[in-house]
DNA sequence: GACGATGATTTTTA
DNA sequence: TAAAAATCATCGTC
């Protein structure tokens, strides 16, 4: 007995119901079983007294929510006033507007409608309970109408919820057409100009700060999203573009070392020629455009390696008439020495001349 | 209509 | 989680 009584003390306390009458009546009453009974099903009514008590911390349902809620009656295709010339590629998009728009208000025509059932079965339920609470306490129409209203106001609350997520869907499907609808606009001179001369002013770090960002935007009368995709893009390509211009600028150097190469054949075409008749005034030796160890091969070709030691990269271009330090290497054809410059031949020593004229035969 | 430019979105990376 | 990278879709021009 300790037990329920304690119970029933704390349902009394949430109440805030007078303790003496309703413990006296408790007292005198011999049906413990239906007075446990009874407890159990206050315990119910506690909890909606609960649920009364968030509902008036809850928020008024927005009269936003009702304006939405008017698509039900009259569907207002989302795109039609943004550009009226498409209408006929915007049939399926309407007709999905419009389909979509009365599956939602089916949906919730029909939990409205079951709602409604609900509370008339609450109102009727509840009523029972306040009745069997008359064998131990005294319930007065305050009663009644205190459990009404706060099962009413439970209903009430569903009932709000449940337009706000039919309007929260008709938003999330208009978003959805809109999106499907909206033809991509490329931004105008002046936004494109201001973002452009902001990344070129600070190409070496082109990361704009989130207030930067903000004053772009402003600035450019764009969404801050629209700012980072520029910038994101402009990133990306900017460097993709320094890529493409440095392989083009590979390509052309390796057309014109091709150029190089076929002129090379040419010289080398001359000066196996001059090479075999030992006869070094061939013109087109003298204007070898480069000279470097490769070609000292081609030029000459089995030239020993001891001779083209210590040659290493490309020398500028040399005139190859004598100067100190030069050798006479053969008759030019016209009974005059041909000189050469061993050094700027690409040769780092002075090489054997009679290993040389061997070499020339 | 082909095609590069461009804005947006999605996926990957650090 | 911001940025990079890849991809998508449209725009704009010829």
């Amino acid at each position: 007995m300790d037990d329920l009584m304690k119970q029933l003390h704390a349902v009394l306390a949430v109440d805030k119901i007078d303790h003496n009458t309703v413990v006296k009546s408790v007292e005198r009453n011999p049906y413990r079983r239906l007075l446990q009974e009874v407890l159990l099903e206050r315990k119910d009514i506690i909890r909606s007294r609960m649920n009364l008590v968030a509902l008036y911390e809850t928020e008024e349902p927005s009269s936003e929510i009702e304006e939405i809620l008017a698509q039900f009656e009259n569907p207002t295709f989302p795109l039609e006033e943004i550009n009226t010339e498409k209408e006929v590629e915007w049939q399926p998009l309407e007709r999905k507007y419009l389909d979509g728009v009365s599956k939602i208000k089916e949906e919730t025509t029909m939990k409205q409608t079951q709602l409604e059932k609900d509370l008339a079965k609450s109102l009727a339920h509840s009523e029972e309970v306040l009745k069997k609470h008359r064998d131990f306490r005294p319930v007065d129409d305050r009663d009644f109408s205190n459990v009404k209203q706060s099962i009413t106001k439970h209903f009430e609350q569903a009932k709000t919820n449940l337009r706000g997520d039919a309007a929260t869907k008709i938003l999330v499907l208009r978003r959805e057409i809109e999106q499907q609808g909206r033809k991509r606009r490329n931004f105008d001179k002046n936004t494109t100009d201001t973002l452009q001369n902001w990344f070129h002013d600070h190409r070496t770090n082109p990361y704009p700060s989130d207030q930067e960002k903000a004053e772009l935007a402003k600035q450019c009368n764009i969404k801050i999203s629209q700012v980072n995709n520029w910038f994101g893009n402009q990133r990306i390509r900017s460097k993709q573009q320094a890529i493409r211009m440095e392989e083009e600028e590979q390509k052309r150097l390796a057309a014109l070392a091709a150029e190089e190469s076929e002129a090379m054949q040419t010289a080398l075409a001359a000066a196996s020629t001059v090479a075999t008749s030992s006869n070094l005034a061939a013109a087109s030796l003298m204007t070898l455009p480069l000279v470097n160890p490769t070609m000292h091969a081609m030029v000459l070709p089995g030239m020993p390696q001891n001779l083209l030691a210590g040659t290493a990269g490309f020398l500028p271009q040399t005139n190859y008439f004598p100067t100190a330090g030069q050798m006479a290497l053969a008759d030019n054809g016209n009974g005059q020495p041909f000189y050469t410059d061993f050094e700027n031949f690409g040769l780092a020593t002075q090489p054997d001349s009679e290993q040389f004229n061997n070499y020339l035969g």
